[in-house]
DNA sequence: ATTATTTTTCAGTAATTTTTGAAAATTCGA
DNA sequence: TCGAATTTTCAAAAATTACTGAAAAATAAT
């Protein structure tokens, strides 16, 4: 396979994979360039290399900006603005995980708190059935807590790595 | 907060956070329903309280089903179909782990794997930050497995949920 | 201060996804 | 086997989400 057309894969692919987990097509895809193109890119390079609009790339890029996995690059001389993403995946699986529990798990558990102060009689079983749900969801979340920190820190600890196959 | 507004906030709370994570409102919210629902629900019972259609219904408990989400239940001398969910939120989020191992990650593997095969010489730059982040991808997917394999015992193990602590 | 370049915004349009509802298919009891 | 109850399908409509492109705003050189 030629590098062209591994790289034209590698972007659809990680475009198509974007949708499956919320996030739109073409800003997966504007990571997807950037995490493969050895040098930064400006906004023309990257309308053209995807064929969308300038309205489109800026937009995209900004968000991308705004969850931390592409950042602007001034280079001298240069009038033009140009973009980077992080290329380690490690760093950028952390930055994702750490944007998705702020904008995600700690808004939810925060609501799993309120709702678990609901009122009424625990021998009914519609109330029982619904505080149980609730409390389950808040036990999860402080769990899921610790293993994403644990996941942030295990590109670092050998150890670590090690040692969770030892629980497969 | 009366239970009934408690119910409905959640419902409408856990319908939001799936569209933020590529499932249909409707298909978290029907599963929302069920979570907090002592007994089993029919087809009818969900077009009641969600206000959708039985077209709507009908193929989002499909698919619930398919995600390993939801159960029929056969209730003896009952036409109907009832429908349940799993409440422990344990082994909700397991299931949607090993399902999303299954469509998403594993695929994706099998992609880097070919596209790690691409020819050229490693001393073009693109050549060489392509294959980079490719095996870069790689090795997160083998570590990710790990991940998610403890995560899925975790919750029968004491032990590591303290141990994950310690890596805080 | 003027002008050329570049970035940003956003109303309108396009594309995609979801929902409806009625018809077809299936299931089950009599 | 027939008919009522129930489930499933799917074409059309509605709703949502994404994209375009041109105008406005911002930036920087002269």
């Amino acid at each position: 396979m030629k590098i062209s057309e591994a790289r034209q894969q590698f972007i659809s692919t990680w475009g198509a994979m974007g949708t499956h987990r919320g996030i739109n097509r073409t800003m997966a895809q504007v990571h997807a360039l950037l995490m493969i193109s050895p040098d930064p890119l400006t906004q023309d390079d990257i309308m053209a290399q995807l064929n969308i609009s300038r309205g489109n790339v800026n937009m995209n890029i900004r968000d991308l900006i705004d969850w931390g996995l592409v950042d602007r690059v001034l280079i001298p001389g240069e009038r033009k603005e140009y973009f980077t993403a992080e290329k380690d995946i490690w760093k950028v699986a952390t930055q994702i995980i750490k944007e998705r529990k702020k904008r995600e798990l700690d808004p939810m558990m925060k609501l799993m708190d309120q709702l678990s102060k609901v009122e009424g009689d625990k021998r009914d079983k519609e109330v029982k059935t619904f505080l149980d749900t609730i409390n389950g969801i808040k036990k999860f979340g402080a769990h899921a807590d610790d293993m994403l920190d644990v996941l942030v820190k295990s590109d670092e600890s050998w150890f670590l790595s090690t040692a969770l196959k030892l629980f497969k």
